[in-house]
DNA sequence: AATTAAAGTGAACTATCATTCTAATTTCCG
DNA sequence: CGGAAATTAGAATGATAGTTCACTTTAATT
């Protein structure tokens, strides 16, 4: 079928599109990438990149929401499927830096977003990806939650908890990234992560 | 002596014109902040901004530094101050939040520098700053080693540790900016925060 | 071949600032 | 008081970069 071609061809250029600027938006942040930078860089004119968005916005947002959203349903698939507070709290952690460890370049722009620097004034569409960030926190405070009715955990308020984890996880992947993905896998970090997380630094 | 008067009054000028350019830059960030509104909210003429400093960015980069300064020769006061490495921890997370309660626009600005997004290709002067950060990173983690070789603590990576706890901290306070820091203060999470790094989430 | 519609192009158009300049006004200080 | 220096409002300037559009190319179909 002809048609069927054609819209795999048209995917195929968009997912090409959206690489590119995922790249250069990571290098650069949102304001000083240019569309004739991204035209440059994904090798389109840049008449085409308008033909197949609305404007640089909509370029940055497509982006953020279909990594946002793989992202978030990996961590929710896995977390799911892992039986047990502690499990699942693990199942988060390895997920999360497996994840990063593949989506570098995305890294940079998952945490811009995150601190809402980006796009200021959100659109309703940046509005709905940062809701989705902040519904998925209310997960993993959710986990912690059963954990502590269950006695697993003692009872730390969930959501600070939950705000804690996430930073740590962060500012480990952050470091990572930073020092050039030294020896090992960011994925092997997984059990310091959870160690720290679950019995803390202190010598028991 | 009329020239300290001046000097005076030129520094009660400097300062107002870094408040009202904070706030801005805390707003709506560095490139959605226009010169035009930086000289309105602080009630100078454009021309007096560019007699004062040579450049927006100048204005952004001295406002980052001083406020960085004074941040981190207050953590570095009281850490030094206290005796004993999970007194030291302590300090650390106190002073950060006590900080940061009082210096709540500086904190956006904070994370976007950390996150070295907003002035993506630094300057020499913006190079200084995130130096600065990095080596305050460091003596974290020195404190965690003193830590450790004293029995204290268990051997976990003294740099891990130290990004750990930093990503929890910067989390913690992230959270409580965004509810609008609802009940309590964000200082009484010291002990929250330092609970969770020190023995951690599940129940002994 | 001819036709057609979609895809692609990039120069031109615009808007937006950072920065500089001007002219009028105010503030200092001898 | 008087004039020098600082300040102001805001109009030019210049550069950058998002967006548009009239036109060209491509490729499938007739």
């Amino acid at each position: 079928m002809k048609v069927s071609r054609k819209t795999r061809e048209g995917l195929t250029r968009r997912r090409e599109l959206l690489t590119a600027a995922e790249a250069l938006f990571a290098k650069n942040g949102f304001f000083k990438t240019t569309m004739a930078d991204i035209a440059e860089e994904a090798e389109f004119a840049i008449g085409t990149l308008y033909q197949m968005f609305r404007s640089k916005e909509e370029i940055y947002l497509s982006l953020v929401n279909e990594k946002v959203t793989a992202y978030l349903s990996k961590v929710e698939a896995e977390t799911s499927m892992a039986i047990g507070s502690e499990a699942k709290i693990e199942a988060l952690i390895r997920t999360k830096l497996n994840f990063f460890e593949h989506n570098r370049n995305f890294f940079r722009i998952y945490v811009a977003e995150w601190s809402g620097f980006e796009l200021a004034p959100k659109s309703a569409f940046g509005d709905r990806i940062w809701k989705k960030l902040l519904a998925h926190l209310d997960l993993i405070a959710e986990i912690i939650e059963k954990g502590t009715s269950t006695g697993e955990f003692k009872g730390i308020a969930p959501k600070e908890a939950a705000f804690a984890l996430n930073g740590m996880m962060n500012s480990t992947i952050f470091h990572w990234i930073l020092g050039n993905h030294p020896r090992g896998s960011l994925l092997a970090k997984t059990e310091v992560i959870k160690e720290l997380f679950l019995t803390g630094i202190e010598k028991s």
